[in-house]
DNA sequence: AAGGATATTTTTGTATACTATTATCCGAAA
DNA sequence: TTTCGGATAATAGTATACAAAAATATCCTT
């Protein structure tokens, strides 16, 4: 059953549903052979993503979404984390900065692409977590959530692995010292740089450009 | 109908249902007349805001409201305008900047309250509208729903308000000579003051203490 | 008496039927 | 021909009934 939103998200994202098209509950409810019910709260959801535009008595709207809302999730990303970062850094431990710096250097040495994933999921979360800012928590969890599909793209390459590796390692020097400023700035540095490689994949990959047109189900 | 989440909603600001208090449906559906089906979407829409927590099969719990998420909601926004800003200042228009000081001007003069606050409301929505980032938008937004029962606080007071008008110039004259960095530096200070403004004025009226748990329905 | 399997209850999740709202179509009048 | 108004159709909103899951209570076994 969860899997019918999953399909929804991703059609939208690969264009098959392009933008204003309309999601009608009576026709996704057949095709999908589930009541209209779980549909109308599948489309709440994705009015949560900002993927759809729900508009009263008349249904959901598919919106755009381009390189800009990629780019908008990794700004907004490192907005919040940065903020959670200035409630974090004084509070942090030096032994859970060790043991951060423990599992950055147990990873340098696999080449394992979904390791380091898990790894730079677990170093950020860390001080998210560290923050103890609820509301700044979820709020960053919402754009985090979306960001999923594309943060793991940064890692294929065994040269990003090793930069990302060096820039976590400046990162946690930089808080045991707790240099807020230069942590600050290495964070920024460190997200823009996830951001670059994973807009660069995008278009490389035709990403962006209008899609097609396929169903029209409109 | 509609009524019907409000009062949720101002029920579980005001300390009516006290944290970890479960909603039930069938309770509240009763209570208001209504099925079931609008309670189930109303309870999501609270989630949205991180008013209640839903847990699948089980129902939703009531999450603290408190002084921090004020601050939260207030960090946030801070955050965020900011860096609509940065998109938004370089292709601000002079007439719109003109438009802007006149407006706020034209205010001043005014002793009124609603006129004030319904001014601040469109000149942080100007440069925000003009940053053209459909998804930072969208997300300022969401915090800005729940900002608004809290904003109008910090226009009560005569010098509230002359100092609001104060920053709101300084605000835009940096704009218009393009530095950015002042209107930076200038909008993060007029923030900071609102954010202060409202969390002393919650401090006297109570707010943050833990409520009397009035019903304890659970 | 303690522990565990099982029945019962409580509560959310889903399906279906009905209502209300909005758009569209069509015809009549200006 | 255009425009206004009303009928009609399409669609979301709501109510209700039923199914499924989870918590709780009950009873049997050891």
């Amino acid at each position: 059953m969860k899997e019918v939103y999953t399909t929804l998200f991703q059609r939208i994202l690969q264009g098959f549903y392009p933008p204003d098209t309309w999601l009608r509950e009576d026709a996704l409810s057949e095709e999908f052979g589930i009541s209209r019910t779980p549909i109308r709260e599948f489309l709440r959801q994705l009015e949560r993503g900002f993927l759809v535009q729900l508009i009263p008595n008349r249904g959901a709207k598919v919106l755009p979404f381009t390189a800009d809302d990629v780019e908008d999730l990794y700004e907004i990303r490192k907005s919040l984390e940065i903020l959670a970062l200035k409630y974090a850094a004084p509070v942090m431990g030096i032994q859970g900065l060790m043991d951060l710096r423990a599992m950055v250097i147990d990873c340098a040495q696999s080449d394992d692409a979904a390791r380091n994933t898990e790894v730079d999921l677990n170093l950020h979360n860390y001080f998210i977590e560290a923050s103890r800012r609820r509301r700044i928590i979820l709020t960053l969890q919402q754009q985090l959530v979306l960001l999923k599909f594309f943060r793991e793209m940064g890692f294929s390459h065994k040269e990003e692995r090793a930069s990302t590796v060096t820039e976590h390692l400046e990162f946690i020097d930089a808080l045991c010292v707790r240099d807020l400023k230069k942590a600050i700035e290495i964070l920024g540095r460190h997200i823009d740089n996830s951001k670059t490689r994973a807009l660069s994949k995008l278009a490389k990959a035709g990403f962006g450009r209008s899609p097609v047109p396929v169903p029209k189900t409109q």
